[in-house]
DNA sequence: AACTCGGGGCA
DNA sequence: TGCCCAGAGTT
């Protein structure tokens, strides 16, 4: 057994109940939640969305909203001049090309203004069960901390866990170490004595 | 690779 | 008060 199986066996134990904590119910509300995460809380986003949703549900109902009633609506998020601005163009655009729905492929995702490899990974799997690997900040660092992967590039990472993890569990494995990086393995004052991956990290903090 | 956007939560 | 939060685009 690989270093690497043995800690997904144990990630997979610990958090058997590994899931998307963002609140949506289709595709296109899970686009826009996401758009809305960068460098954002999740509960902070759900707090946001939950009224959002409640009266646009799509990318038409979102366009008779003004862009200073959308960034007034999203403010508390932060950054959010450039999320109001890219949410109104990316719903332009999928009226305008697919038709008012959200397309399934890297490509097309990627293409939408405010939308990157992450948001599009994201979709991809959580939207419609396509394997692919959403590498965040949570994911860079508990992967390099356990030495999965090494780097700062997102993009090399990615193929660095897709590469050691089987393509059947990349959904699970990517929510696996964000709930890992967000419960145990912070950023700062990560709780190693809790860790039930201590043993087997290298950048442990409790003593050999 | 570094910089900018950015209000909010938390120690 | 400083650091981080389920990033993306530009220089």
């Amino acid at each position: 057994m690989s270093k690497a199986n043995s800690i997904l066996s144990i990630l997979a134990a610990t958090y058997p109940d590994a899931h998307c904590e963002l609140n949506f119910s289709t595709p296109f509300e899970l686009l826009i939640a996401t758009m809305l995460s960068a460098q954002a809380t999740d509960k902070k986003v759900n707090q946001v969305t939950e009224k959002l949703f409640r009266n646009y549900k799509t990318p038409e109902s979102f366009l008779t909203l003004s862009l200073k009633k959308m960034e007034e609506a999203i403010k508390e998020l932060g950054l959010y001049r450039n999320k109001a601005k890219n949410i109104l163009a990316t719903c332009q655009i999928l009226i305008e090309k697919y038709n008012g729905e959200v397309p399934d492929s890297m490509e097309a995702l990627t293409q939408l203004p405010g939308v990157g490899r992450k948001t599009a990974n994201v979709v991809l799997s959580n939207a419609y069960n396509i394997p692919a690997f959403a590498v965040d900040t949570h994911v860079l660092r508990v992967s390099n901390r356990l030495g999965l992967a090494s780097g700062t590039n997102p993009d090399l990472i990615e193929k660095q866990l897709m590469n050691s993890i089987p393509r059947s569990q990349w959904i699970q494995a990517h929510h696996w170490l964000i709930w890992h990086g967000r419960r145990i393995c912070a950023a700062r004052n990560p709780k190693c004595s809790e860790c039930p991956l201590s043993p087997l990290c290298p950048s442990t903090l409790l003593p050999a």
